[in-house]
DNA sequence: GTGGTCTAGACCACC
DNA sequence: GTGGTCTAGACCACA
């Protein structure tokens, strides 16, 4: 696995394994590999590891089964999108409207961007 | 001042100069506070303030004038519009896209929370 | 069975046991189930099981008869009630004593959460 | 510093340093040891200290300037006080009845023990 | 100077 | 086997 080098790679793990409980490969109930066995395989230190798992549990996303491993609680997807959803408006959003008044754009050609992003997938298609 | 704890001291406060150039009330030739000054102004260490000059600098945007000060440059304007906008257009607007789609949030949405922004924002002045 | 996650669980299993010896559902004499008998009823490793039976026999409260089983001990409970009084009183009593003086409750306040333990109890009865 | 085995070291750095706050000998802005010089005091491990000032730091209680140093938020003694309460009453306290179930010791008993462990507190004074 | 991240390697309790 | 904690030592960005 590569890594980014703007992000910590714990984060990167993180969003990874977010990644695959929103797509649904890992769904709630299912064990994540164990902290040695991913750190073997992505090939980064368990320590790295064991702090993503760590910060995962910390928001109720994963949860430990003593002696056995940690696994996808239930309500993983929900606490999920939650997080996303409140860093976008609140992180994201303020910097984008920022952005675009000091670049004078408003947001009709914002729409026209969208237009054309749209226009360009649907071509890939 | 306050800072956004995701983002360098040094680039927030470039960022403050940046808006004050395009918004016209830094013009071409106009010398900027110096070091001493705006750091006690913004309650910040000098040497963070000398990053944001020298990165500045660096860019073409400002120029020193040794022993007077620092000078918006004559093409600043042109160079900040420049890079802001192409790093807007390409790296930015489309992580906003790939992000919206994730959280299934459509156009329509990202409009209303345009206007409650606009909303809030002349509300505060 | 759940298990809370600070203390370990073969502890719990042992609590367990000990609450059945003094509440007589367990008397001297009583064979005990077999470690996989346990171990499948309250879904949990057999290894767990073995350790609280090992503990519970270091302690003189159960003995193996080899090729039969696990009996309570005709001592049992007199060694549970000293074991858990002695600590009870040199050890937690006054662990309570300082935290409710830290959190500034007073005897009257145990006492209603004392009330509000009970009544729930008999709700879910 | 010397440490008790059962807890992790990492929690009691943190356990001392609310105890300061509450106690008034750190108040809310103080500026808390460094992360080295903290851990070079109490002869532990750098990341050790770490460990500590991110999990206040996540509970609210210190606040990172950045460049500078932890500091102690307004909010602490609040935060503090409420997750100490909480956890009195949501962890210790169905610890205690059920104890107190199982050795048969009755609620009169228990103010008993208060009422002796007070009137050795007075004598000690 | 400050914190933050990462690696390597060890030890422990628990399942 | 599992996670959890700790040390030692390094490197980096930032103030």
């Amino acid at each position: 696995m590569e890594f980014r080098k703007n992000l910590p790679i714990y984060v990167q793990i993180a969003d990874y394994l977010l990644e695959s409980i929103l797509s649904g490969s890992l769904t709630p109930g299912d064990k994540i590999p164990s902290v040695r066995e991913q750190a073997s395989q992505i090939e980064v230190n368990p320590n790295t590891v064991m702090r993503t798992y760590s910060y995962l549990q910390d928001q109720g996303i994963i949860q430990n089964k003593r002696g056995i491993g940690y696994f996808v609680t239930d309500s993983a997807e929900k606490i999920i999108d939650d997080m996303k959803k409140t860093d976008f408006i609140n992180e994201y959003l303020p910097e984008l409207f920022k952005t675009m008044e000091m670049l004078k754009i408003d947001f009709k050609q914002l729409e026209q961007y969208y237009q054309t992003h749209k226009a360009k997938q649907n071509g890939n298609q």
